[in-house]
DNA sequence: CAAACGTGGGG
DNA sequence: TCCCCAAGTTT
């Protein structure tokens, strides 16, 4: 256990409030593994106490994970372990089936990356994953985080898989005023230096269940704090202060139309979009370029001749860095058309075989 | 290194 | 309605 003063070099410049009258004791890691061996969380991806997860699940569940909460990846953890048990299975997925599978979870590069990880475990590495940090660092998809994460839950490898609860609990429990993203690395030495002598992956589990149940974002539940006699934020009394943030950029509004084209038997005109970028290769509905200010001329981007009708209304969607409010111009083709250059008809039945991000099923639903 | 990259739920 | 947030990675 290092002492307060050998953090001076990772510490703030400036002396938190609070600080100077009362010692506060540092924060002891064994302290949060009895914590967690009271509260720990049953979760689909988590094994039994005592034993080691299989680092395809670690690897599934943490993938998944990214950015994205519990309760929405539940379902589609379940599903695709059912479908795809083993990495070998997964590998010998094909790529359209697993983007269909991922679509609605968002950040569809990871199910790219997911798929290209799990062919190259299958070929170049036997079937097995590496079982060292640097080892999983280099695989597609797996960033410091995630190496981290399957290195210690999955191997029992000493290692802080530094995620948004151990930014905040590290940040309260030091106070500190260096602002995110910034704070990054301060806060990644911080966390390095409440690493146990053993039960790596029980402690990383501890952090994330911690920050995810107590050190909450807002109205933290200090009074049920293992390290509440630990925390720089909370002997301050202004906890929520932390961690410090950045000021977000602002999310500008793009605006395009989109060709609902429906054929006589109910099929749908579709494409897939480009493999790199946003949705990259989903499908999607036809439609102009999403643009900031003057929209595009919609006669010029239709996918084909058809008695076009403008819609009542728009479609709303929220992405990570701007909105999108899509009109959707409907129209009834005889059964006939054709399909034009990288377009094809799907029906109603095979729309669960198609990779439609969330955007899409809301244009979709004007299809009657 | 800042920006790109989704989505749904909660206050 | 709006803003924030969630087990980050890639370029």
């Amino acid at each position: 256990m290092p002492a307060r003063a050998s953090l001076a070099s990772v510490s703030p410049p400036t002396k938190p409030a609070g600080r100077g009258d009362v010692a506060l004791a540092a924060p002891d890691p064994r302290a949060l593994l009895r914590w967690y061996d009271r509260h720990r969380r049953e979760l689909p991806w988590r094994a039994a106490p005592g034993t080691r997860q299989d680092s395809y699940r670690v690897f599934l569940s943490e993938i998944m994970l990214q950015q994205t909460t519990v309760v929405t990846v539940r379902p589609y953890y379940a599903a695709f372990l059912a479908r795809w048990p083993t990495v070998a299975a997964l590998a010998a997925a094909k790529l359209e089936e697993v983007l269909s599978a991922w679509a609605g979870l968002g950040y569809y590069a990871r199910a790219r990356n997911l798929h290209a990880c799990a062919r190259a475990v299958a070929d170049a590495h036997g079937g097995v994953f590496p079982d060292t940090e640097a080892g999983l660092l280099a695989l597609p998809g797996i960033g410091p985080y995630t190496a981290a994460a399957i290195a210690s839950i999955a191997h029992e490898r000493r290692a802080a898989p530094v995620d948004g609860n151990w930014e905040r609990v590290v940040a309260r429990l030091f106070a500190v005023e260096e602002a995110l993203p910034k704070a990054r690395k301060r806060l990644r030495a911080l966390a390095e230096t409440l690493l146990p002598d053993a039960r790596f992956g029980d402690f990383a589990q501890a952090m994330m269940d911690l920050g995810a149940t107590v050190c909450t974002p807002r109205k933290p539940a200090c009074i049920l704090c293992p390290w509440r006699g630990s925390c720089v934020a909370q002997a301050q009394g202004n906890p929520e202060a932390y961690p410090v943030k950045a000021a977000k950029a602002a999310r500008p509004t793009r605006r395009g139309v989109a060709f609902l084209a429906v054929r006589a038997d109910g099929a749908v005109l579709v494409r897939s979009r480009p493999e790199k970028g946003l949705l990259g290769g989903m499908s999607e509905v036809p439609s102009t370029p999403w643009l900031e200010g003057e929209p595009a001329d919609p006669a010029a981007h239709a996918p084909l001749a058809a008695p076009w009708q403008a819609l009542n209304g728009t479609v709303g969607h929220v992405f990570s860095h701007f909105a999108l409010e899509l009109t959707v111009w409907r129209a009834r083709v005889a059964a006939g058309t054709p399909a034009p250059a990288g377009h094809r008809w799907v029906k109603r039945e095979g729309f669960e075989a198609e990779a439609f991000p969330s955007v899409m099923v809301k244009v979709l639903e004007y299809i009657d």
